[in-house]
DNA sequence: CGCCCCTGTAACCGCTTTGTCACCATCCGG
DNA sequence: CCGGATGGTGACAAAGCGGTTACAGGGGCG
């Protein structure tokens, strides 16, 4: 679980940092808003602690920043007594807010109470309809059968499609997202791909129901 | 849906033209900033992505024209570091930016991000008069008819007419459009494919109603 | 070393899509 | 009336693509 910290003030940046990192959570730190926000994109934080007042981008503008483009869960640290902060950061997007100053146990709660509120407390298999899939032990099961071993590719590919559920997925993405970094050309891979799934998660292989061909890709039934 | 693609790299014009396009999504390019603005009023674009270094006018100022008379979603494409570039752009009215490289996936992400915020997003299905396109499913649905399946140049035609429903467009232009960087003489093609698309869409294929010719092109009529 | 499993490659089949050609109808200006 | 240009139509061939079977290389492991 990765938290993204930035506060100009860099003995309250080190004392979050510590508390957090006791607490179990992989901390990153920026000390203005652009840091921030660059931060926040390479490193694909689960969670964000903003200052309202940062030199570069306030916290405001960081915070609109992220909205734009995820749903991650913002928590802005203000100023007691500043109401027109709190107003305006819920406004933008914000999901919590803390009074300066704050003790480390407060800031574990709230940090807490916004996680479960996310649904990002567990780490529940993935799971789309009658197929549940199991990261960890590399197997699917279908409805309620027998769980089926899974090869390395083949839990990529499943995963993909379950992150993507009832929607088609291009060729195109499949072969980047399952291999990586390839060329065209390899279609014949993701066909091989397929096939062997599908002799493992259908029923019929021969008339796959779950993991059906779509228009230029494939796609994941969920009834 | 029409994008406007802003960039003096040729190669990555193309680059994200193909991504766009692959996605369902129109491409108008230009490769410098009075070009980019010429376009933008032109065509009416639905969504803009800026370079932010180009010749002519710069991205920060072809921003600021289009900011001037539109509230259309903008989205500056940045060189990483250049923190002064990201403050200026977010300042200047763009709605997010991007930094340079990126990935497909991610330019597709934000730009879905950025429509949807827009309350355009373009989940649901493109539609003009009795015609709907829905593009994830390749198919046409007339009035309330069974929906058509679609071949993918079939597909692309359609949605060219669709996006400028009940006026022409010329023969050279729909070449270009579906066909890729054709030179002339591949009349032949676009006759051969409008043949087909009538037979899939028209009640009486040998008397067009929807797809019409019309003087030196073809139109789709909506009523 | 030999065995097994995973992965990549090739070849084949059947079907769909796309490109090409040939022919016809119409229009229009010499 | 002729001849060329243009658009519609049918037929057919070429190419593409998905599904399938078969097989080879390679890595891990006893």
């Amino acid at each position: 679980m990765k938290v993204l910290v930035a506060d100009d003030d860099a003995d309250l940046r080190e004392l979050i940092g510590f508390t957090l990192t006791q607490a179990g959570y992989l901390v990153i730190k920026a000390q203005d808003g652009p840091t921030a926000l660059r931060s926040f994109e390479q490193e694909s934080a689960d969670l964000v602690l903003l200052d309202v007042n940062m030199p570069g981008l306030s916290g405001f503008q960081v915070c609109e920043a992220i909205r734009a483009r995820s749903r991650v869960p913002v928590m802005m640290l203000t100023v007691r007594g500043e109401e027109e902060d709190l107003v305006r950061a819920l406004g933008l997007g914000a999901d919590d807010y803390l009074n300066k100053p704050f003790s480390p146990r407060t800031l574990l709660a709230r940090i807490k109470a916004l996680l479960r509120r996310a649904g990002m407390e567990n780490t529940a298999p993935l799971a789309a309809g009658r197929v549940t899939l199991d990261l960890e032990e590399h197997t699917v099961r279908i409805g309620s059968g027998e769980p089926v071993r899974l090869t390395k590719l083949e839990l990529r590919l499943l995963q993909m499609l379950l992150a993507n559920a009832g929607h088609a997925i291009s060729s195109e993405r499949l072969l980047v997202q399952v291999w990586g970094h390839r060329s065209g050309g390899d279609r014949q891979l993701l066909k091989q791909l397929v096939h062997r799934l599908r002799q493992k998660i259908e029923t019929d292989p021969a008339a796959p129901v779950l993991l059906r061909t779509a228009a230029a890709g494939y796609k994941l039934v969920v009834e």
